[in-house]
DNA sequence: ATGTAAGCGAGACGGTACGTCACGTCTTCAC
DNA sequence: GTGAAGACGTGACGTACCGTCTCGCTTACAT
């Protein structure tokens, strides 16, 4: 029987505070104060700050899109390197991934959510840029998709979020020439259609 | 002047609390009772918590051996990811490097003390690889280093630390052939030696 | 339309809530919960915890019966006596009392209460024994009633309550006497019949 | 090495907001806000809000004076009178003296304050009373002290705080003629000095 | 007989206070 | 003057009630 839209509009704070402070210091005080809400209306619907931030961030709409064909496997990675870049340089969500990340260690819930809300929506829409690439005959129709997933999205995160490096035009021209021969892509067959 | 062993006490203090109760459990009261030292020293020494771990971090003896000459880059790189992996499950550091990746984003002098205290080591552990692979002729000269010294880290921190996952050896051994053509690596020119 | 019979049942809560947790202890939600009744049906009867507690109390019925002739003064007032102070450590009655007085200093209605329904009842039930007294010849019909009224409650009140001291045999014993003497009394003049 | 200045002032501030709000709404968070203090410093010195109080209590500086010798009992029983109606109506006093009655019949560390900075000394400020009608030969030395001590304060407190009567002249001097009696006293044997 | 009012249980709501913990600052005292 | 000890103000934690409020459901009277 809980007010609905309450819950939207909390878990729209704790986003937002979550984004501005990072999650240690993002607080239940806080954030009531922030939706102008008791703290009994947090507690009502989570148990704690990690079950609300869990919570929050499998609402969290990832701006994810789908990534078009662009007819060749180069076409589709470029795409789907921008992106990660994007996804991970997004205001409110590149902020708190480390933090989150971080937070999952240790607790579950979070690392279930990461995992469910995050991570297999954006494998998700990498996979028909495999399908594709195998349909052309640029992928061995055996290719391993769980590296091939890992490898869209590793490289990027490490340099941006890791070794904290600009994601310069240049590296990703560099870094699709060589996850390409990483694939072990080979030229499409032949015409498709 | 500050007594240099009771620095080094304080440091030793902080090391083993962060890796038994990660950085956010980890607390200036905590590391002052349990180094027998009052606040002020702590204080004096750091101007906050932050700064203090950054200046532990950047203590910290990472376990990092060189990687020895296998006679070939494939060995060399097998040699490469067990270290990296064990890197990351390491007791201290596993525990912590995602906390303060998390942390650095927001921290620049903790961001500065992971960069020159723990990645670059890292790499420089790693050159020697790239560049007995030249000289056998497995790698061309003009090899992007930095992009092949990411590769080696990229993978197995996307996997073990943001996904969350077993490190199997299965997977080092089909990331290793991967790695193999992603860095557009030969057979050996001639017999060395 | 209350349902008067849902009023009974509530009140009867509130007074073993009362009796069992005092006055402070005692929550709205409790006495919700423990009578199966919404808090609606609470707060549409009464406008707050005191007002309740307030009405409570004027049904509270006092296990009060009527002191029976003894013959004598001395006799009726060590039943008087008894009296009090089986109301004072009564399960019930003597928990809450204190809470009460203190409450009823900022609570008019709840100070109205008790006076009508606590403590007048007693004062008439121990009117008999002045009139008695006075018929017997043993007190002046012109006795002080106010002050005699008080005096049969308030030494063992203060005994029992603000010292919190044992109301022992030969407490009552003595106060007898002495009351004897405060009231002025006489040996009675003659047999009456 | 608490500061004992902070403590004073803290406890001033308890018992103003005792006589302001009572016991009940006298709050720690109320306490600390009007005392500038953080909650920490209450919960540093004392245990729970029962303690606090109670160590406010004890600290209590009452309006004791001593009771000089009006030349017969008579004469010092209205002293001590005026001394309690006093006593009773006292802004900071009297307002919360019902709520810690109340309160001490489940806090024993109150009831231990109460009693012996409150009650014994009011006690011991009218044993002279006692003292000097014995030696005029107005009292018998075997008077029941006890209860002599109580009689002066019981029936105003009965009159006062529990059926929240007016103390009129004319009721205390009603009351001296009977408390006299009471005691069983007598003219005074013979000329004092 | 059916509409409409009201009582009802349930419990969500915005608040305030509880007692605990950690932060980073400041003060005291011993050496 | 360094250091141990720890008090200080601040503010978050998760819990428990307060008194208000909004829901559907039932009951009962008036049409």
């Amino acid at each position: 029987m809980l007010r609905v839209e309450l819950t939207d509009a909390i878990v729209e704070v704790v986003i937002d505070e979550l984004a501005e402070k990072g999650y240690a210091r993002t607080s239940m005080d806080g954030v009531a104060r922030r939706a102008e809400v008791g703290k009994s209306s947090l507690y009502r619907r989570w148990s704690s700050k990690q079950d609300m931030v869990a919570d929050a961030v499998s609402q969290l709409s990832v701006p994810l899109v789908d990534i078009p064909d662009s007819g060749s496997l180069r076409g589709d990675i470029e795409r789907a390197f921008e992106m990660v870049a994007q996804w991970l340089s997004d205001e409110r969500l590149g902020r708190i991934l480390p933090d989150l990340t971080a937070e999952a260690k240790r607790n579950p819930a979070l690392a279930k959510a990461l995992t469910e809300h995050l991570e297999n929506p954006r494998r998700a829409k990498a996979e028909p840029v495999l399908d594709r690439a195998i349909a052309r005959g640029e992928l061995p129709p055996d290719v391993d998709r769980e590296l091939a997933l890992d490898i869209f999205a590793a490289p990027i995160y490490w340099r941006y979020t890791v070794r904290r490096t600009e994601i310069t035009p240049e590296f990703l021209a560099t870094l699709t020439d060589s996850t390409l021969a990483f694939l072990g892509a080979r030229p499409a067959k032949k015409r498709r259609r």
